[in-house]
RNA sequence: CGAGGUGUAGCGCAGUCUGGUUAGCGCGCAACGUUCGGGACGUUGAGGUCGAAGGUUCGAAUCCUUUCACCUCGACCA
């Protein structure tokens, strides 16, 4: 049992924040809301970053970076857009600072017109827009940017809700409607793809009813995870715009008629929230599990040994499977880059910037394993002098907590590539699993509040309504997460008002 | 923004009601020794403007005033 984090069934929100410390991903900072995230915490959001930038690439979209900085006028101009954000504002009002009588700084001119610092770029890309797009030849663009967003939150919760948090915010225009339509979807199903094969991480894809939309959306698509508590996570969102941001900055362009109309627009975005779902799907109680595609450490190497000749009997054989794992070169230039250092990174492969560690640090052997454990690394070499006898090792497995006794000689790059892939496929079935036997099919109201206190997905006909979500929202706290792209094409009653539906909807708790 | 609570070492806390030696404990940290295959133990040591400002007093972590920050619940949360 882990001492420093407490257990899942005992307190689920206490128990995220202590693998999170206990991980070393983020910290509280001295702003209010804001966390710094740590080496360890910035590396999944680096390899979150690499694999779904490439997934962007590969569907033609290029990067580019806007201002932080957003005029308070652009905000006002799509009436939806303002109502939606206004109230979680962060706005620069002066620009530099003086003294006062008492030392203090504090600000001297005020701006003539204030700049919101963006909670989202809708705004300020569509006036760039507006200067670039002129003709269809102009079309489509498909641009996104990696960035950070500042939303000025009431309450918030390390990853998942932040005042300031990274994300990527794809920004699309097009000549027609059905096409800024195809694109959102692609990308939706962009993100759906990487939470399945990259976070393993089982997600439904849906439309939000109008109550969930983003401000400004014509309608919006998501993707919705469930969380180990039975609450869901809005785990990324692909919006269409229609030509409400077009009209709004005047983006236009001449068609192929020879006649000026208004683009379509989409955006879609995924944050470092990612992680916090990431966590809340895989961890356990000893503290984190990462996937073996997110993790920058694949493995670690412990020596156990007591005398110094078993020590030096021990760390020569250690070496012998680094080898195996890594190959001679590479630990050959990790021991003569890392001399000295008590941790040697020895790269598995420069392309993706995975590595094993080999862990000479002083100390008792015990303490190292919950080192990594708690750290989530995929797996644990063990070795100690009875292993070097008889040419073996045990190798601990994060996700599962299993053992195994492996032999050296069986130890070879495709071995281990396989064993990640094993383990990758395995977390994901898990998951897939747990979230399959959470999706609870209901029929009446009744049976939705019931269904509701063991958390999960409740799966019902529903007639969309913003008024009947409201209420129900006030008698039971959910609300319906998505409209499940996937249906069976049947026609039922809604559970509420009883009017005819084709549409079933998930409802949950939600984060 | 409403209600309640908490600020004392890196973290967790005692001490505050009833003012009085040099402000304590546990964890963690450092050194040394014994240990070492699932969170060991001993010895020694470092570490504090008691959230901030002002006041009462011979004397304030403790009493009074003001203020700031954080936490919990509510409201809010594309």
């Amino acid at each position: 049992m882990a001492k420093n984090i407490v257990a899942r069934a005992k307190d689920y929100p206490q128990w995220y924040l202590d693998v999170i410390k206990a991980a070393e991903l983020a910290d509280y900072s001295p702003v209010r809301g804001c966390m710094v995230i740590r080496p360890h915490g910035y590396a999944l959001w680096e390899a979150i970053q690499k694999d779904l930038d490439r997934r962007f690439r590969a569907t033609g979209h290029v990067n580019a970076y806007f201002p932080l900085l957003i005029p308070v006028s652009f905000l006002e101009k799509e009436a939806q857009h303002v109502d939606g954000f206004a109230m979680e504002s962060a706005v620069v009002t002066h620009s530099s600072l003086r003294k006062d009588e008492n030392g203090r700084l504090i600000p001297q001119s005020e701006l003539a017109e204030p700049f919101v610092v963006r909670p989202t770029s809708e705004t300020i890309i569509g006036y760039m827009y507006s200067q670039w797009i002129h003709s269809y030849r102009d079309l489509p663009v498909l641009m996104n940017q990696w960035a950070n967003v500042m939303r000025w939150e009431m309450r918030t919760r390390l990853f998942l809700r932040t005042s300031e948090f990274l994300w990527q915010e794809g920004h699309t225009a097009h000549e027609t409607a059905e096409e800024a339509e195809a694109e959102t979807v692609k990308m939706l199903n962009i993100y759906a793809d990487f939470a399945h094969e990259f976070l393993a991480m089982p997600v439904v894809k849906g439309r939000k009813t109008e109550s969930e939309r983003f401000p400004g959306a014509v309608h919006t698509y998501a993707i919705e995870a469930l969380m180990q508590d039975g609450k869901a996570l809005q785990a990324g969102t692909s919006h269409f715009l229609g030509q409400n941001f077009a009209k709004a900055f005047d983006i236009k362009f001449m068609d192929r008629e020879n006649q000026l109309r208004h683009c379509w627009t989409s955006s879609w975005g995924v944050s470092t929230r990612l992680i916090g779902g990431l966590i809340m799907t895989h961890s356990d109680d000893e503290g984190l599990v990462l996937p073996p595609k997110v993790s920058s450490i694949l493995a670690a190497i412990v020596p156990i040994y007591r005398s110094e000749e078993e020590k030096s009997k021990v760390l020569a054989y250690c070496k012998r499977l680094a080898v195996a794992l890594c190959g001679e070169k590479r630990v050959e230039e990790a021991l003569e880059r890392e001399k000295g250092r008590e941790i040697i990174s020895i790269f598995v492969d420069e392309h993706a910037m995975q590595k094993i560690v080999f862990d000479l640090r002083e100390g008792r052997a015990v303490e190292k394993h919950f080192h990594w454990e708690q750290r989530g690394i995929p797996f644990r070499f063990e070795v100690g002098p009875r292993d070097v006898d008889s040419e073996g090792f045990v190798l601990k497995v994060r996700f599962d907590n299993s053992k195994c006794f492996g032999k050296l000689a069986e130890v070879n790059s495709q071995w281990f590539a396989d064993k990640c892939a094993e383990v990758q496929e395995a977390m994901y079935q898990k998951a897939l699993q747990y979230r399959d036997s959470h999706i609870i099919d209901v029929n009446s109201y009744e049976e939705l509040k019931e269904a509701l206190k063991s958390g999960g997905f409740v799966r019902c006909w529903f007639k969309e309504d913003t008024e009947v979500e409201a209420k129900i929202k006030e008698e039971t706290k959910a609300v319906v997460r998505c409209v499940p792209f996937e249906q069976s094409g049947e026609v039922g009653k809604c559970i509420y008002t009883g009017r005819e539906t084709s549409e079933k909807v998930l409802f949950a708790l939600a984060y």
